[in-house]
DNA sequence: CCAAGATATATGCGTTTGCATCTAATATAC
DNA sequence: GTATATTAGATGCAAACGCATATATCTTGG
């Protein structure tokens, strides 16, 4: 059992150590040229629009797995629809809302940077750990974004 | 042993699980009403500040930390210096640099926003892992982080 | 069925960010 | 020791962002 002090210091370093990962590999990630014709934000954008079954995502659910607020997630829309990359439509069922697809020119544009950028993701991340090691990180950064998710939909879900 | 493609993968989503994981916790976080008063990048640079040994940090420094870009950083810290949180000083020994250093005023804050912060941060990571996982996820990510610093130092450490 | 509230997205506007570039100071080459 | 290259920050300016709010649609209670 640990003190309520360790404990807390620890849920801040895991967290902050987390948090470090990331600007540091994104940090190398984005230096790569291929992000000179779209920025790390819009592929991230085209990226989830090509990773989803129906091929149609609703501009909030874009949301959710970008840190930008709805707002800039429109315009960001609206820059990558004056580039041709995605489209717009307005799904049957809720006529407030929007979808977003990609056009053939972003389903091109997505498969050409994604594979350079994939490359470059195992580089780094092969220099750090192991395949064993990725499978555990996989596991963890998952289950958190999960609880996380969960307490983000409720209003409280355990105390607070 | 595991084949090339699925070792591609396998780094691929273990960097997109991180990336999400470090999203959604980040986006939990920053609903705390104690973000009004200091942004969260500025808050990021308050707290980097309160954690080095001699209270002053070079701006470069503070860049390698914060996912920004030096400009970008050189005038986040003259809003803080206008708020009277931070102070800038040239160093004897390098005089094209910049050291800067918290202010009373900006400790104190720093304290006052970094209690609440820590508190949540709390709640959030212990709601998805046990003390035992949070412990994993620091060595990994910290492990993460160590080689790609030391991969952005040099110019080419392995192939490419 | 209608009014009141909630939800999904868009838009006005001030602030922040990044890119390119500038200045000042240090390190290197000759 | 002087010229050249390099490094650390600062600054002009256009693009992108967040906040507050507007608009359109859906949902709910009576």
């Amino acid at each position: 059992m640990m003190s309520a002090a360790a404990h807390r210091r620890l849920a801040a370093e895991s967290w902050e150590s987390l948090l470090r990962a990331q600007v540091a590999v994104m940090r190398e990630l984005h230096k790569e040229p291929i992000f000179k014709e779209v920025g790390s934000r819009e592929y991230d954008v085209l990226f989830n629009l090509s990773r989803c079954p129906t091929g149609w995502l609703r501009l909030n659910e874009l949301n959710d797995n970008v840190l930008l607020t709805q707002p800039s997630i429109s315009r960001l829309v609206d820059r990558l629809e004056e580039r041709g990359l995605v489209r717009r439509k307005t799904p049957d069922d809720d006529r407030r809302g929007v979808l977003i697809g990609l056009t053939e020119a972003g389903a091109a544009l997505q498969k050409k940077v994604g594979r350079a950028h994939v490359q470059n993701i195992m580089h780094v991340m092969e220099e750090g750990l192991t395949d064993a090691e990725m499978q555990v990180l996989l596991e963890l950064t998952g289950k958190l974004r999960a609880t996380v998710a969960v307490r983000a939909a409720t209003p409280t879900p355990s105390g607070k």
